[in-house]
RNA sequence: GUCUCCAUCGUCUAACGGUUAGGACAUCAGGUUUUCAUCCUGGUAAUAUGGGUUCGAUUCCCGUUGGAGAUGCCA
């Protein structure tokens, strides 16, 4: 059977940088077995679901090439009915039950089968014991064991499982006697008698465990006696994400899940589900989270963790996508920077990283420089010319400038957000550093010799870097200054920053005109006494 | 509290039970005879901790510590 996965985000807000992870690791792992890539829109939180949501989801697939087959998506609220329908089989079936537990009406919720022979991965692991707090009453039900368990400091702490939990049960009191034994009763709780066990202290029963094989984190096993029923439909009649979670997998037909690790504990219970519902369940991975610097999971307040943010600052499609596919994963060669083909060829879920995965910026910055530094020239030139043409200053520019200052610029772009700082090309007097001012504008010598080179470069004729550059020189040489340096004092006076490409390409581009008005104007007023 | 999982340089990571524990980002020093960037050279920097098993442990087992997740009529 051909392998299908799917994206399955749930629509509120933007799109966050751990959700878009599990996004491409999907993608990968389709594109590398040859598989189908399905996305599944979860927008049945009616409340927090938005069009505009899922218009951001959409624009940021499209954006990082993450194409989906089978369109369109499935839009969760499309399949309430089908949801509905399958709650209603297992109630038929014995496997769910209504309950009033919160007050609000009548919820349905899923049983742990007790007779587990459906469900795959169950084994009997031995006995066990509980201790019960004696204050509080064991009550067994069919909805299962509920008590309160002994908290280290002897008070009563929350507790309490299925019914399936508790083969065999025995419970006794303080002194060892016993005062339930369910398999006399068994008949009795299934069909909904309750039995309420005061002063018990102790359970007495054969622990059952379920285990799955997770692809990246091996086999996982939880018992059953720390699983509670699970509410699959709400009192206001909607299904709840468990629900519908695992009936959209089976309608789609999906063969692995791979999500966030956040779903491990969930997938016992989906297991339990695909199984009461007929239905083969799939293979799991569960991919680590992803921290931010400090170590910590993104809240949602972490702006700088979306995805849209990543494309405002000028990040790459391809650099993220490079980057967050190093982020739990590495290819085991030293491999860093591949293409998306690369990636497919060489991605697997075994080779996932266990632990949880910090972002830095940093290292997503310099390959997000490598990305540019390759971009053939016609390609960043354009895209340079849209970021542009963005910025106030950029609105109506001499295009051959502009072409001019790109070709000047590309090596030292990171980030096409850094073109903010092009702005000293175009403008007529340029923003000045102070700091850079104190520094480089403030000896008398490179002052003296500015001026005179000023003169100079007013009776120029051409003002090319290859005239520029030994006329500098000589200014500086005939001011008894070191070599190369007038140089800084020369690019502050005209750019008003300390920093930028070659001075005398810097002063070509910007042509004698611009760069003697400059001058005139820090010898005039940013000269520091 | 209980349950599940995780743990190699600051960060992302590599290492069939045998390596001087490797690479990348960051950082530091130097070079590319002007700054910044690119590029080049070199340096600092890690197996959380205590026990086992083994001739030999980053690797296998147990404990401890630390971290994360779950424990919702959220997803």
């Amino acid at each position: 059977m051909s392998v299908r996965v799917r994206f399955a985000p749930s629509p509120t807000g933007q799109v966050h940088i751990g959700n878009i992870r599990a996004a491409i690791f999907n993608w990968l792992f389709a594109h590398h077995e040859g598989g189908s890539f399905l996305l599944r829109i979860e927008d049945t939180d009616l409340e927090r679901s938005t069009p505009e949501a899922i218009a951001t989801l959409l624009e940021v697939m499209e954006w990082l090439k993450l194409d989906f087959d089978e369109k369109p998506p499935l839009y969760q609220t499309s399949q309430v009915q089908k949801h509905l329908a399958a709650a209603q089989q297992l109630l038929a079936q014995g496997d769910a039950y209504k309950d009033n537990k919160g007050g609000n009406g009548e919820a349905i919720l899923f049983r742990i089968p007790f007779d587990t022979a459906r469900v795959p991965g169950v084994a009997e692991a031995g006995p066990a014991e509980t201790l019960v707090h004696p204050e509080v009453p064991v009550v067994v039900s069919h909805k299962g064991v509920d008590y309160a368990g002994v908290s280290s400091k002897g008070k009563p702490a929350p507790g309490g499982a299925t019914l399936a939990g508790f083969l065999n049960l025995v419970v006794k009191d303080t002194q060892d006697n016993t005062l339930f034994t369910l398999n006399d009763h068994l008949d009795e709780v299934k069909a909904g008698k309750e039995f309420t066990l005061p002063n018990a202290a102790k359970l007495c029963f054969t622990r059952r465990t379920i285990t799955y094989h997770d692809i990246v984190k091996g086999d996982m096993t939880k018992p059953l006696d720390s699983l509670k029923d699970v509410v699959i439909v709400r009192s206001d009649g909607s299904p709840v994400f468990h629900l519908a979670n695992v009936v959209d997998d089976i309608t789609q037909k999906v063969t692995h899940i791979i999500r966030g690790d956040d779903h491990v504990e969930n997938t016992f219970k989906h297991i339990m589900l695909f199984a009461c519902l007929g239905a083969q369940p799939p293979q799991y991975g569960h991919l680590p989270m992803i921290v931010n610097a400090a170590g910590k999971p993104y809240s949602k307040r972490d702006g700088d963790a979306f995805v849209g943010d990543f494309r405002t600052k000028g990040y790459l499609a391809d650099a993220l996508v490079n980057y967050l596919s190093l982020l739990g994963w590495a290819p085991g060669d030293n491999r860093e920077k591949m293409t998306r083909d690369e990636l497919v060829e060489a991605f697997t879920l075994e080779r996932v990283q266990h632990g949880a995965a910090q972002m830095d910026i940093q290292k997503l910055t310099n390959l997000n420089g490598l990305y540019i530094a390759e971009m053939p020239e016609d390609d960043f030139r354009k895209t340079a010319l849209e970021w542009i043409a963005t910025f106030d200053w950029g609105k109506t520019i001499d295009e051959a400038l502009a072409a001019k200052v790109c070709t000047l610029m590309h090596s030292r772009t990171k980030v096409f957000a850094d073109i903010a700082q092009w702005e000293y090309f175009f403008n007529d007097i340029p923003a000045y550093d102070e700091k850079a001012c104190t520094k480089q504008l403030k000896d008398p010598t490179a002052i003296t010799a500015l001026k005179s080179l000023l003169e100079q470069f007013k009776a120029l004729d051409s003002f090319d870097a290859a005239t520029l550059e030994p006329i500098v020189a000589a200014a500086t040489e005939a001011a008894g200054l070191g070599h190369g340096k007038l140089n800084q004092p020369l690019r502050v006076a005209v750019t008003g920053s300390a920093i930028g490409a070659g001075i005398f390409e810097t002063l070509e581009i910007l042509g004698k005109e611009k760069s003697v008005k400059r001058l005139e104007y820090a010898l005039a007023n940013k000269v520091v006494q």
